[in-house]
DNA sequence: ACCTGAACACCGTTCAAGT
DNA sequence: ACCTGAACACCGTTCAAGT
């Protein structure tokens, strides 16, 4: 496991192959089939490795639901930054190893201590994952596949794209050339974060009852 | 293109390959290179016919703009929904072709028909293209593998696991346990999109002027 | 401009055989 | 229980050669 956290990290999920692992362990891709039984679980093992950097609060402060809340995210953003591209790895998955399950347990707590029925803590929690592993994944395409300069070079000739598109046909595509190219991400984050967290609470009523909502 | 569909549609994205797509036009992998230029452009291009599918409003009404803008959400889910997990070729892009390009022109303009800033706007955007191909991509997982038998059984057993979870330590998970693993799959989506939509709305205040958000 | 066969450098996984 | 070498059935891509 330590072996593949450190092929990830040195050189992206990509390179996370039985082969290479067991290169850097010094033997044959056959002998890692002892200890997993396919590719995807030596993956998915270190993903759930990566969940267990996530801190979370070791109490709940209902007041203050949804600055905790959001901090366990900005934390599970943290640690899928921190490995390439794992966040790959967990788009299709509803993790159950040892070490996603206190993060996970945490923020379902927070959702509940909002107030919700556990039927929309249930579904938010499901979208609040699929937010966070889909933006960490985006953001780590941007971040490596060439050096930063690329990227850059990227953003421009995008937005000169948008820019040349014909505006009696895509009216709006040029209008919002500019900002739609402005990659931000660590605002961009916030303001989804941000949307997601009020859209949850918004769900109770001031007097704390549940709404109607779905 | 047509060939690379029906490979995708009878046998999945994974199928999608140089070699089998060639096969299907009974030729060699070698001569696909004369028309695209490496196998991720290629899976670009059915990405973006898929997309061509997206049904939008011809006229926006700006009264009705969110209603307006749930439809074409919804008929982008639809579309995925056809074609297996394509959707996953959408995670990491801001597709660009001919096909993405009138929906995603709608969909601007109808965020914009909302009364949100042009900032606000292209954020929306984004996370909402994010929200769409991760949830097609979560569900096209679900139908396909084995059977739909395979999934059912998935999920008692997911149910089970989150029941067997030890109380003291994951008090939250253990209480969620139904709830968390009931998945239905359209009820889930309109959750997250109705959420998604207010939380672009409550950014515009009543009289329309745009309020400090992010 | 388009197509081809053959090759290169990789994959995941299996399996008989060993300790 | 753990490891090994060799093999099988695949990959994407390149390249010289053809039309």
């Amino acid at each position: 496991m330590d072996a593949a956290l450190q092929v990830l990290d040195a050189e992206g999920l990509d390179a996370v192959t039985m082969r290479r692992v067991a290169q850097a362990l010094n033997t044959g891709p056959a002998s890692l089939y002892a200890h997993v039984a396919d590719k995807d679980e030596m993956v998915q093992l270190v993903f759930d490795r990566v969940l267990s950097e996530v801190e979370y609060p070791q109490q709940i402060d209902a007041e203050r639901w949804d600055e905790q809340l959001k901090d366990v995210c900005r934390s599970v953003r943290a640690a899928l930054g921190r490995h390439r591209d794992i966040a790959r790895a967990g788009l299709g998955n509803i993790p159950t190893g040892e070490g996603a399950l206190p993060g996970m347990n945490a923020i379902v707590g927070l959702i509940l201590a909002g107030g919700v029925s556990e039927r929309v803590a249930s579904l938010s929690v499901d979208i609040l994952g699929l937010y966070l592993t889909a933006t960490a994944y985006e953001e780590s395409l941007d971040s490596f596949p060439g050096s930063e300069k690329a990227s850059e070079d990227f953003h421009v000739e995008l937005q000169n794209f948008f820019i040349s598109l014909p505006v009696e046909k895509y009216p709006y595509l040029h209008m919002l050339a500019g900002p739609l190219t402005d990659g931000d991400g660590d605002h961009r984050f916030e303001f989804g974060l941000d949307i997601l967290v009020r859209g949850i609470a918004s769900t109770v009523q001031a007097d704390g009852r549940p709404t109607g909502v779905s």
